[in-house]
DNA sequence: AACTTACTCAACCGCTGGAAG
DNA sequence: GCTTCCAGCGGTTGAGTAAGT
């Protein structure tokens, strides 16, 4: 990690240099920001640096809230079930962190970054390589996703072959994702079969949900409660939001665009786990704050702004249209 | 025990796009 | 239309640590 040694900064439009710090966070940094966030909420990251007092750019604070301080954020190793939905999604995605992340309550950008960069990716090479001396015919053994979800999916040599192309970050998205949808439109077999069939995992409660695969996916705007206007004030872009309201309360069994962490939060009333993260990284805070932050505001995370869903950007939705809204990863295509 | 290598992950950097003036 | 500011994103870096020799 770096060091939290401090560094000369400019402060832009004030030709007094100020001392900016770079580096880890101390805890008295971060009590100073989280502080400030409980108080004041979020606005111009810039501001809250220069009014929590603390010597840093804005944009380090943001990201320290983003990936660390949030009080949504779940911490510790990825589940297979999230391992699972990150190499789907990624198959699809391509290096949109941001993208995959709004799937994944609780995981940030940069986390699910560093997990498909060193663990997922290096297990795809070594089985790559593995599989690359056998034949191309043996089953789907070759097939990175097979190879993460334990062999759960058979899919069609194309996607296959899509798939690889898109395990390459250097290969992000729009040819990817054209070339994907081309399969897609010219293939009568769903080249996104739901993950598998019972999806006792993500469910918004926690809980184990038998929910079918044919609504695995189906996150449509409504389940996310933004999109039906259900979002309460806004923290920004982690907009502050009634309990629960983002679907919580629905059946919905999909990776919802946030929301789900609440439920890390509230359902467990989850001092251990709260705890835990504030321990992890790096220190910090005693639980009695820890849980004071859940009281007073519930953060959404990973940029999901109710409605405004922006996996999209224009192409994207044009380039969607036919594979059943894939925004909102419908994977029903029939 | 000492050293080296590999791995993890927090944080930084540079870029892009949108909003405001 | 241009400039400036800001938020956000993805790529990269490098310190700390675990594993191996």
């Amino acid at each position: 990690m770096r060091k939290p040694d401090p560094i000369m900064g400019k402060d832009k439009g004030n030709n007094n240099k100020i001392k900016l710090r770079k580096g880890l966070w101390s805890p008295e940094e971060d009590e100073k920001l989280m502080n400030y966030m409980i108080t004041n909420g979020q606005g111009c990251w810039s501001d809250i640096a220069r009014n929590a007092g603390l010597q840093r750019c804005g944009k380090s604070c943001r990201l320290r809230w983003i990936n660390y301080l949030r009080p949504d954020l779940k911490r510790g190793a990825f589940s297979p079930q999230e391992e699972e939905l990150i190499v789907h999604l990624h198959s699809i995605l391509g290096n949109r962190w941001s993208q995959i992340a709004a799937r994944l309550p609780g995981r940030t950008d940069n986390e699910i970054k560093n997990f498909w960069n060193s663990t997922i990716k290096k297990r795809l090479k070594n089985n790559n390589a593995i599989t690359s001396t056998s034949s191309p015919n043996t089953s789907d053994s070759s097939d990175p996703r097979a190879i993460m979800l334990g062999g759960l999916m058979q899919p069609m040599q194309a996607e296959q072959d899509v798939f690889s192309i898109c395990m390459d970050s250097s290969s992000s998205s729009p040819p990817c994702m054209q070339a994907m949808l081309s399969i897609t439109q010219g293939n009568p077999f769903n080249p996104f079969p739901p993950l598998h069939d019972s999806a006792a995992y993500l469910d918004i409660n926690g809980s184990a949900s038998a929910a079918g695969a044919a609504g695995l996916y189906n996150l449509s705007a409504a389940h996310v409660g933004g999109g039906g206007g259900g979002s309460a004030g806004s923290l920004g872009d982690y907009g502050l939001v009634e309990p629960y309201v983002m679907g919580l309360e629905s059946d919905l069994s999909l990776p919802a665009l946030e929301g789900r962490a609440f439920d890390n939060i509230n359902a467990a009333n989850d001092q251990s786990v709260l705890d835990k993260r504030l321990v992890h990284n790096n220190h910090h805070f005693n639980g009695n704050e820890s849980i004071k932050v859940v009281d007073d505001f519930v953060g959404i995370g990973n940029h999901w702004n109710g409605e405004n869903l922006r996996m999209g950007e224009l192409d994207w939705e044009g380039l969607l249209a036919n594979v059943s809204s894939l925004p909102y990863l419908d994977f029903q295509v029939e």
